[in-house]
DNA sequence: ATGGTATTCAAGTACTTGCTTGAACACTAT
DNA sequence: ATAGTGTTCAAGCAAGTACTTGAATACCAT
């Protein structure tokens, strides 16, 4: 069965490419920014810590694979993620990694902990509230990413702002701050800021592909 | 952020642990193979074509990684995927390549072609006719395989036997064709075959794990 | 113990990858 | 045109990976 082989080996080289994709650190951290929302290549250098020739490089790795696309903006090259399942994707391999490598737990523990929110949110019991005004759901993510999809109701603090903002937030609610997603750590730090200035405030471990996955909606910004 | 920063990236470093096992065409055959049924070194550099120490040492890769895990059995090393969520990232794998990529459909369009067989077929009213007797399903794929698991009311039949228990199938019923999947070869040949010799035969695409995906239910030798 | 078989380890080589640097290219604004 | 900015390309080096070969280890049978 020559012929066969050589069916086989190409077939699973192509699967390979997308494998290839997903190897390195550094093109995860990439895919994991652009579920956010899209972003130049000196923008996405900026927030990995990359030199920009470098990122250039990854990118096309990732465009290659068709995990993301990318388009011409006047002088920037703006690149998104090609499509859903490219964060399904990263979804899978997150939670094999969480499920399977006892380390990742270890990690996050470390970093996460002091901080003591996890207590489970009812989602859409998360949602009614929020509707009726009843909890402040914050997205603390840069606002380029809520305004790319959002939870419903909820309102943009980016982390940065939080100090100047700290005044227009109320006492008497509870606030639920989320971010990115289970690893990102902005919606921890906003929490613990929160708290020891006497806030209820509690983190919610969704980021909005989470959100969607469990079949919830999302909201855009309707200008953009 | 430094401390920040050390947390993100060995955070990733662990989520590309996961991609650096999926990222070599080998290792994913290897894996393939494994989801199929469990088996020794041995066997599995046979079947890749493979020398028994690079085979050894892709294990020892997947291994790391936690998608897969070994035993002992007396003088023969046996592996089998370590989680069912295994199964998933695959399956995401492949998903991805063949809906982004192609490379992929023509790959395999150019293998299967001539073989005009893909109708459709309903998974549970495939079931129901193999119950009754209405159709005879087949399972195509080596016998070890078929005893670690295989769809309801199917047959043993392995490729290398077909041609000497020709007489023992029906020409008046529907034969159902199936082996490890859909980028597998094995029904496809039997199709073939069958075809030649005038009987009714058909393949499905899936193979157990595309059937378990589906929540169908699948059967085990009892003697195992 | 001895020999046989299955697997892993260790060392070596060819090849690939990740990153850097500096130049080239594309587009904008003057 | 010209200069300025953002992106990509090309060359080069260090590090890592895939595969081979031959030796070492683990287990079994006698």
């Amino acid at each position: 069965m020559p012929q066969y082989d050589r069916y086989k080996t190409a077939l699973y080289e192509q699967f390979a490419r997308v494998g290839k994709a997903l190897c390195s650190a550094k093109r995860l951290e990439l895919i994991d920014l652009l579920l956010q929302a899209e972003r130049s290549v000196e923008e996405l250098a900026n927030e990995t810590s990359m030199s920009v020739a470098n990122t250039s490089q990854h990118l096309q790795v990732l465009k290659q694979a068709r995990i993301v696309e990318s388009t011409r903006h006047g002088n920037h090259v703006v690149y998104r993620v090609s499509s859903e399942q490219a964060g399904a994707l990263l979804t899978s391999i997150q939670l094999f990694a969480e499920h399977g490598l006892a380390e990742v737990e270890a990690i996050t523990r470390r970093f996460h902990d002091g901080c003591d929110e996890m207590e489970p949110v009812d989602r859409v019991q998360l949602m009614a509230r929020a509707k009726t005004g009843d909890a402040l759901v914050l997205d603390v993510r840069p606002k380029a990413e809520y305004e790319a999809g959002h939870l419903p109701y909820a309102e943009s603090l980016p982390l940065e702002d939080l100090e100047q903002r700290l005044a227009s937030l109320p006492k008497d609610k509870q606030i639920v701050a989320y971010c990115r997603g289970p690893y990102c750590v902005l919606a921890v730090e906003a929490v613990d800021r929160l708290r020891e200035l006497g806030f209820n405030a509690v983190r919610l471990e969704d980021g909005v592909r989470e959100w969607q996955e469990q079949g919830l909606p999302v909201e855009y910004e309707e200008s953009a």
